[in-house]
DNA sequence: TAATGTTTTCTTTTT
DNA sequence: GAAAACATTA
């Protein structure tokens, strides 16, 4: 048994943990047992709060290890967490849970597999193979996909999934709705059959496991006296319940918790609703917990105060809020810079000067500088400006290591070995590399394993004819590959596959091949880490603590690996697929180097920079056209805008621009709205400040601001630039009339060739042309009224 | 079957 | 403007 300790209701600020925390800090590190919700405002200390006080539960007494599960969203929170933590404690992490959702639901689903239904080494699908399986059913049941769009049907999956309902639970008022929940069904049936789980499964799976084992769920709840949530803010209802299920049960119709739980939020850096996160569970979590303890940090130790002033001012035009106010101890700093361009390529050249400005004179080193941005499509030009000013960047998100075509080949072939059953990735390589199995003899496979009830590697041998040869010779392959590699290591394996399936070969004879051949070679390494990392895969392993007297931790036993829950194991190439599965892997382009990054502003959620770009600040973009027009998604703008600025330190900057690249089209846009709920005594104006979108809005006559009429207007095309309320606004130059200036001599910069000098001119109107030449591309004919050229003085 | 041309779509994203 | 999905030809 379990026994809780009592925890004293005095903290003592003795120990040498707690010596530099502030009051509210303090408080939450030290709490008595019970629920608790920290209100952790930006750069108030959240992680450093939230370990410590699983090193001051620890080395104080009121907890074991094994009593402690603290859950994260990301990867890299629970690795920094894990890592905080080691510095910290005398004593190795191993026997705590630490990890996210996903990882803690998969050890849970591997330990209690045959509870949960399902194979021990079921393999998990990302979102892609998720659509790729929903596309192989639609066709096989001949879905009409106009009508219902295979992506529509995975959306609708793992939303039903999401809100904890099965086929069953779903109201179906309408045809099209009772058929996407058939679907759903044939899908479940689906992955069952395949011994396949997505993401929105293991949750979902997990959950039930709980919910309908008693004696397992008394287990975790007894073992689990102490339960931490990360970014709590971010949960879904689902997994909300999922944490309802292991800290308590209802109990004559009253939810009863166990063991304390302490949930770490910020309800104004809620900004993924929209893949169904729930603010609301803060509030539910109050309600249904009985939460007596609640504490706000709301001391930022990050950035100045006019910084803060703006992210302040800003976030309280939200009206659905708990309240909360940053303040900081550090002077008002720098303005916050507002800049308006001409265009895109002008905000990001200026942008560039900036940067070099920051970089010479004021000491700013590259990687302490970050260009944000709301949306993917605004990096280009923004990376070719920094590109041709020979600046390095780094830009983050696009497609990572383990999602990469190549890798996922490989990937699929290695599935292949463990569970022939997986017919999404039987799917993927049976043609790969090109072995003359076309999509009809893959139809004919289809109709023959549907016919048989079997999986399409078992129905090979019912196809007739030329391509059950082929086909024949595929899976020939295969189960040769899985002969062959019986018995030897992860890293032999994976050579062995790359080998046999000829995969490099087939790489070789491509002209981007050479990437793919690396990435190929990187997968041997990333395997070869895999395996030799201390703890050897730390979401599938759970191993006694302290039994070798806090010394590091014990090597797991080759070739499997065992949970010291339930003694299961599994082999080291299982487990390699699953990190794959759940860790995507960094995308490692440029990394490590010194270099300014570029991010969406999503993706700079939880970083600190000391300068800060905030790009695109216009109508239709930030806030995006599809959010601005209800209140709810508006808010969310606003506070991914609070994000942004939050991620400050020392310098803030902010543009937008008159034109800009949308889409192949160029659109005329207007100043973000935010701007106005900024305080102008923290702004300064580098161009001059011109009318407001308010101001704007109500010239158009419509009465009160953000009438619907005027919000269609916004984030409009060229057509509508010089009629109604924008007829004031500058006209852009008519394309073949440009002021250019240009003469044999004249140096000019392009955003592709970089700066160059003019040799001739020729033709006139839309014909006109120059002669260029480049340093790094040699001389070039370029249309005037196609090339972006800029004269350089 | 495989390679090549044509049309379509286009926030944010981790697991 | 560019990737990805789709249709067409050798």
């Amino acid at each position: 048994m379990f026994p809780q300790d009592p925890l004293p209701d005095a903290p003592s600020a003795a120990s040498p943990l707690l010596v530099h925390l502030n009051p509210e800090q303090l408080a939450a590190v030290t709490l008595p047992a019970g629920h608790a919700l920290i209100l952790a405002g930006a750069g108030s200390g959240k992680t450093r709060v939230l370990t410590t006080r699983i090193a001051w539960l620890l080395q104080n007494g009121h907890a074991r290890p094994g009593s402690i599960l603290a859950v994260t969203f990301t990867n890299k929170a629970a690795k920094e967490m894990v890592a905080r933590l080691s510095a910290m404690l005398p004593v190795h992490v191993r026997g705590m849970w630490i990890g996210t959702f996903h990882g803690l639901c998969n050890r849970l689903l591997r330990a209690h597999h045959q509870a949960a239904g399902l194979p021990q080494t079921f393999q998990i699908l990302d979102t892609q193979d998720q659509l790729a399986a929903v596309k192989r059913l639609c066709k096989q049941h001949n879905v009409d996909d106009e009508r219902f769009a295979p992506k529509d049907l995975a959306h609708f999956i793992a939303n039903c999934k999401e809100q904890g309902l099965r086929p069953n639970d779903v109201q179906g008022q309408d045809s099209n709705t009772r058929k996407k929940i058939e679907i759903y069904q044939l899908y479940e049936e689906q992955c069952q059959r395949e011994g396949v789980v997505d993401f929105g499964e293991l949750m979902l799976r997990s959950y039930e496991l709980l919910r309908d084992n008693d004696h397992l769920r008394a287990h975790y709840q007894r073992r689990f006296a102490h339960i931490l949530v990360d970014e709590f803010q971010d949960t879904n209802q689902l997994q909300y319940a999922w944490l309802k299920q292991l800290a308590g049960n209802v109990v004559d119709g009253r939810y009863q918790a166990h063991g304390s739980v302490l949930a770490v939020g910020d309800d104004d850096q809620s900004i993924y609703a929209f893949r169904g996160a729930r603010v609301g569970n803060m509030a539910d979590f109050v309600r249904e917990f009985g939460v007596q303890q609640q504490i706000k940090l709301e001391q930022n130790y990050r950035s100045y105060s006019h910084i803060l002033d703006s992210a302040n001012a800003l976030i309280s035009h939200n009206s659905s809020r708990l309240g909360k106010n940053l303040r900081t101890t550090q002077g008002p700093g720098e303005p916050v810079r507002v800049y308006e361009a001409s265009s895109d390529l002008a905000e990001a050249q200026w942008m560039v000067d900036e940067i070099k400005q920051l970089l010479r004179s004021d000491g700013f080193e590259h990687r302490e500088i970050a260009v944000l941005y709301r949306s993917n499509a605004q990096s280009r030009v923004i990376e070719s400006a920094l590109f041709n000013a020979g600046v390095p960047y780094r830009v983050y998100g696009g497609l990572r290591f383990f999602e990469r075509a190549e890798i996922k080949h490989a990937l699929a072939y290695l599935r292949l070995l463990e569970n022939p059953q997986d017919d999404t990735s039987f799917a993927r390589v049976v043609n790969f590399p090109p072995r003359g199995i076309g999509a009809r003899s893959i139809e004919v496979l289809q109709d023959a394993a549907r016919a048989a009830g079997c999986s399409l590697y078992d129905g090979v041998s019912a196809v007739p004819g030329k391509a059950g040869i082929n086909l024949g010779a595929f899976v020939a392959l295969v189960d040769g590959l899985r002969a062959q590699t019986r018995g030897l290591n992860l890293r032999s394996i994976i050579e062995q596959m790359l080998e046999s399936t000829r995969l490099v070969a087939h790489f070789c004879t491509e002209k981007e091949g050479a990437d793919r051949i690396e990435n190929l070679q990187e997968l041997i390494n990333a395997a070869e880490s895999f395996v030799t990392q201390e703890g050897f895969g730390r979401d599938a392993v759970a191993l006694p603590l302290d039994e070798h007297g806090g010394a590091a931790p014990p090597k797991p036993p080759m070739p499997g690996i065992v949970d010291a829950d339930t003694g299961e194991t599994l082999s080291p190439l299982a487990a390699f697929l699953t990190h794959a599965a759940l860790e995507a892997g960094d995308n490692q382009a440029q990394a490590g180097q010194n270099a300014v990054q570029l991010m969406t502003v999503h993706a700079s959620k939880g970083l600190e920079f000391d300068g800060v770009f905030i790009g695109g600040m216009e109508e239709g973009l930030f806030p995006h056209e599809n959010a601005a027009s209800e209140r709810d998604t508006l808010e969310e703008e606003r506070r991914l805008m609070y994000v942004a600025i939050t991620r400050a330190r020392r310098r803030l900057y902010l543009s937008h621009s008159q034109t800009r690249m949308l889409h192949g089209q160029t659109r005329y846009n207007i100043r973000s709205r935010f701007f106005d709920e900024l305080p102008e005594a923290a702004l300064k104006w580098l161009t001059p400040k011109r009318q407001s979108f308010a101001a704007l809005a109500s010239h158009s006559g419509a009465g009160s601001a953000y009438s619907s009429s005027a919000r269609q207007s916004f984030g409009f095309k060229s057509a509508g630039a010089e009629s109604g309320v924008f007829a004031h606004l500058p006209v852009p130059p008519r394309k073949g009339a440009p002021a250019h200036g240009l003469a044999a001599g004249i140096a000019v910069f392009h955003t592709k060739f970089g700066e160059g000098k003019v040799l001739a001119l020729e033709g006139s109107g839309t014909d006109e042309r120059a002669q260029v030449h480049f340093a790094r591309h040699g001389s070039k004919w370029l249309l005037l009224s196609v090339a972006k050229l800029t004269v350089v003085d």
